[in-house]
DNA sequence: CCCCATTACGTAGCACGTAACAATG
DNA sequence: CATTGTTACGTGCTACGTAATGGGG
């Protein structure tokens, strides 16, 4: 058995049982591929993959299970990877984030910003994705952080800590009839046609669970994955927006008016999340940290020596967020 | 990197630092050996092992933290093998068990033989040392199983499992004194030199406890790790003893008498540990049936579920466990 | 008929063994 | 001086690439 034998599987496994994308994505040949696998399963006398004729169409049930164990090997590799660049140059290494448009585009950039300065040998990774790509993505190796505030408590093996919460601001043009309003009731907006975030983002879930609550069923006009668009479509008169708070920026949107509306949304917990077994570099303390000033690096810590003990929940009892 | 080499450097670390015995062990040269550490000290560009002249003293704060992934990652690479050999034939394995003395003369004897009639093939290893050294080679993967009464709570990486409970009889010379009693205190006992278990062995903790609680300090003339030389020291008249109550054969030890002892002393409870994140196979959750009843499949997988999130007590509340 | 995996084959690299060397206690 | 790790060197294996072959959808 060998480390790259375990590679390749696994890389097959994630590329559709495909081969020769495999092969291509890895740089490498296509039959030194086959060949790999089949010596591998040769030496296990398992069949990991089952082929029907010529082409690789499923995973055997020994296979998903080799599979998931060559996950866990190879991300331990990694993590031994990561040790030794830590004790080598604690400057220099990779930092690989996936996360939302609503945290890159509003949350993220001040703390990058810090970050390049502090670690400017620190190769930066970032990955735009839905909350569940985000979440798989973390959970699987690919990145090293996932920043969200929805979809990821279905996965078990993500360690995830709350850096902070916010509310939700409706915005309007600057001339509609609620512009004027200082303040607004869930009655006033299911008059108007909405524009809001698709379900599954940036905390959606709980603009929906409000309106419930008082037996409002609003119309939604137009969904989106982002403040940007919906804004662009509250400009056009789609109808009326409910964002972010943090995604109202002053100077740009000047054309627009942001009503609070903190008292009428439970607000929502952004947070940041890593596998469980990860080795935490250093710099990634320090990004945590920069991103979630409470997140200091004996909490994280703590968090993860939770984890492993099953405490998921009662970690940062106490512990006073940020409110965006 | 290469699976061979974090083998190696886990074999070093586990002979003393010794690479010239590490070879021998391993049934390879010596110089191989060391140019594999050097290639993988290179590749990660961290010294593993810290040399003095031409030998390696310690293990520096890199290596530790490396060895203890590469343990895993080995740890898990014999779980892809184990998994394997289960898909192949469910009937062939090796199984490797440590335990006490009091375990492999008393009670596996009858299991062990109900197994290899049922699994052949399956070839057998068992080891026998204190529970120290029983938990500690269940910890690093010598053994699969660990069997013992004590001594087992300290490491946080073994699933354990109570499998019985058991008392303790006290076994005097046929024509002692307290031969004809038919029930007997802690006081007529503490009247006597004892011979017993040395500490950390077989539920000896109970015992200096129940003293303990009532205020009286027996003297202990003899101690040994196992009963059939405490009983050897009771005949020859050094003293009374105190062994478990299974270790008293009837058939045997027709020139002892065994008197109960199960109102004075707390029973023990013997548990069985494994790693965690081990594969356990078919014929292993048969071995553990076998050896506790209570123990089913079922109930094995939500120990070992409950322990991944944390519970480490209740698992087995309100189950009836045997008593010996 | 295109796509894809397997087979065949040549080559470059490397793991491992033997032997000589160096350093430590 | 015995023990132990390192360097030097040769060899056999094997991983990988290129090219050819064969099955499926």
């Amino acid at each position: 058995m060998k480390l790259q034998q375990l590679r390749y599987i696994w890389e097959v496994a994630h590329h559709e049982l495909n081969v020769s994308l495999t092969a291509q994505s890895l740089y490498t040949s296509q039959p030194g591929i086959s060949k790999q696998i089949r010596l591998l399963e040769d030496e296990l006398g398992v069949e990991i993959f089952s082929r029907s004729g010529k082409h690789l169409t499923r995973v055997t049930p020994a296979g998903q299970v080799i599979l998931a164990i060559a996950g866990e090997i190879l991300r331990k590799v990694e993590s031994i990877r990561q040790v030794s660049m830590e004790y080598t140059d604690e400057k220099r290494g990779h930092l690989a984030i996936a996360t939302t448009h609503t945290q890159a585009r509003y949350r993220l950039p001040s703390v990058i910003e810090k970050f390049i300065v502090q670690y400017p040998e620190v190769a930066l990774h970032m990955h735009q994705g839905t909350p569940q790509q985000i979440a798989e993505m973390a959970a699987d190796g690919t990145v090293d952080f996932a920043i969200a505030t929805e979809g990821m408590e279905h996965f078990d093996d993500l360690i995830m800590l709350p850096c902070y919460h916010w509310n939700r601001s409706v915005v309007v043009p600057k001339y509609h009839p609620l512009a004027s309003r200082s303040s607004i009731t869930l009655e006033d907006i299911a008059q108007f046609p909405l524009v809001t975030y698709v379900f599954g983002f940036t905390g959606r879930s709980k603009l929906d669970d409000a309106f419930k609550a008082r037996g409002l069923t609003p119309r939604v006009a137009f969904t989106a994955t982002d403040a940007d668009v919906i804004k662009t479509y509250v400009r056009l008169g789609v109808g009326i927006g409910i964002i972010a708070h943090m995604a109202f920026d002053p100077d740009l949107d000047k054309d627009l008016v942001a009503i609070d509306a903190s008292h009428l949304f439970e607000p929502s917990t952004t947070r940041i999340g890593f596998r469980k077994g990860t080795f935490l570099r250093g710099f990634m303390y320090d990004f945590i940290k920069a991103f979630a000033p409470h997140l200091t690096r004996e909490r994280i810590e703590a968090a993860v020596l939770a984890h492993s003990q099953g405490d998921r929940e009662h970690v940062f009892d106490g512990v006073e967020l940020p409110c965006f």
